[in-house]
DNA sequence: AAATATTTTTAGGTTAACCTAATATTATTA
DNA sequence: TAATAATATTAGGTTAACCTAAAAATATTT
């Protein structure tokens, strides 16, 4: 009995209901999810199907085993992507709560584990935090202006992916047509004196491109 | 007009079919999403209303400037977190493609640049990729067995957060009685010789612990 | 205890996102 | 070109997740 997401946050409300006031009511858990009390027993009255809570009309919410279990879960993932957000991207609390919301949901054991490791590598490992921080500053100021490379840039042998066509409207349209599409693996076969032409291959076909067109096509090597 | 992820899914994936035949077809969308053809028309025509997408029946179907660019958008944020679980996390790549999906609908501006830099980081200090690399394998073989410390771990005056109280059904009811919930933060007051008891504040009220009891509170310092 | 207020529940409605099955359209081939 | 096959569209149904508004049940005052 898999959930849906949402009986998955209507869970995780109640967990916080019953740690914070010890106990969870239909009209709480409504504030907390900003719903009607009438969602809320539709929900719960699902959750009680599927075994994850206890409720009788009238009574308070609580949950089963396999319900603690779940919303601990679902916590504990929303906690970590809270962290990483917060310590190692160094977004701002209150944004970082807003965009965690939502990710928790697409999340398994392996992508948790991971990074928790990654919170705790940057927590251990105060220099490369640091280092980080300082590299996301003048990323963020745009001295790192372009994230990625342009197609001009490499030379003969160099497998790269397509990232994005950038270019007037009309350019763009023939690099497309061409088969220069995001997501496409080139390899480049020859570059001439000068960057121009340069030739590629893509999808077993060869192509000649002015360096002028090489250089709107942003590529990522692989 | 802000689209539904599922709306986005679909804008996204006739931009893929654009990109890769030179055309959308109804068909080849539905394959590609995994849906019947019915519901493609049915999200193509909403796609149409919100002006994304033109669409003449019987024709192909075709983004829109702003269809293009939600649908680059959408794109380019599915590629950053693909390259962050696969470059930066290590998690292998068909793997890090199911767990893509989803949240990409889940970024902000803020948050894709971060996560962008944060993948330049690694790619550029390959030194940090190689350290996090051997701390990932230690942590995942158990050898930093516990990624959380214990209540009985810190010290006077030491602020942290409860993070997931352990023990018996019977403890940790008792434990979460006393207000010891996850997410709540608390202070520690005073910690006798040996460590028994630990005296904390939380909510105000104090509370003293058993060693024993501390041992099962697992923390987070802040 | 009666009156009032609060909370919970039910009944019935809406929307997005799917579906199946039938029909219409467009392509392909004999 | 007629027959067949492939695609696309429509019609009508289902489910989850919301809603409003009214009724029922509980609590709280006076």
């Amino acid at each position: 009995m898999a959930l849906t997401e949402t009986l998955e946050d209507y869970l995780q409300a109640i967990f916080h209901e019953e740690n914070e006031k010890g106990m969870a009511r239909v009209k709480d858990v409504a504030k907390k999810l900003a719903v009607r009390a009438s969602s809320v027993v539709e929900a719960v009255n699902r959750l009680k199907e599927a075994g994850y809570v206890l409720y009788e009309k009238g009574d308070f919410i609580r949950l089963t085993e396999p319900g603690q279990e779940v919303a601990q879960r679902t916590f504990e993932r929303n906690l970590v992507v809270y962290r990483f957000l917060d310590q190692v991207l160094g977004v701002e609390p209150e944004h970082a709560r807003k965009l965690t919301c939502g990710i928790e949901h697409h999340m398994d054991r392996q992508f948790f584990d991971a990074l928790s490791a990654l919170c705790f590598f940057f927590e251990r490992n105060s220099d490369v935090q640091e280092k980080f921080r300082r590299f996301a500053d003048s990323y963020e100021k745009g001295m790192i202006c372009d994230m990625y490379a342009t197609l001009d840039q490499f030379g003969k042998g160099d497998t790269l992916k397509v990232i994005k066509v950038s270019g007037d409207a009309f350019l763009r349209q023939r690099l497309i047509a061409m088969g220069l599409t995001p997501g496409q693996e080139i390899v480049i076969e020859r570059v001439a004196p000068l960057g121009d032409p340069v030739d590629v291959v893509l999808r077993g076909y060869h192509l000649s491109l002015r360096k002028e067109e090489a250089k709107c096509i942003k590529v990522e090597k692989i």
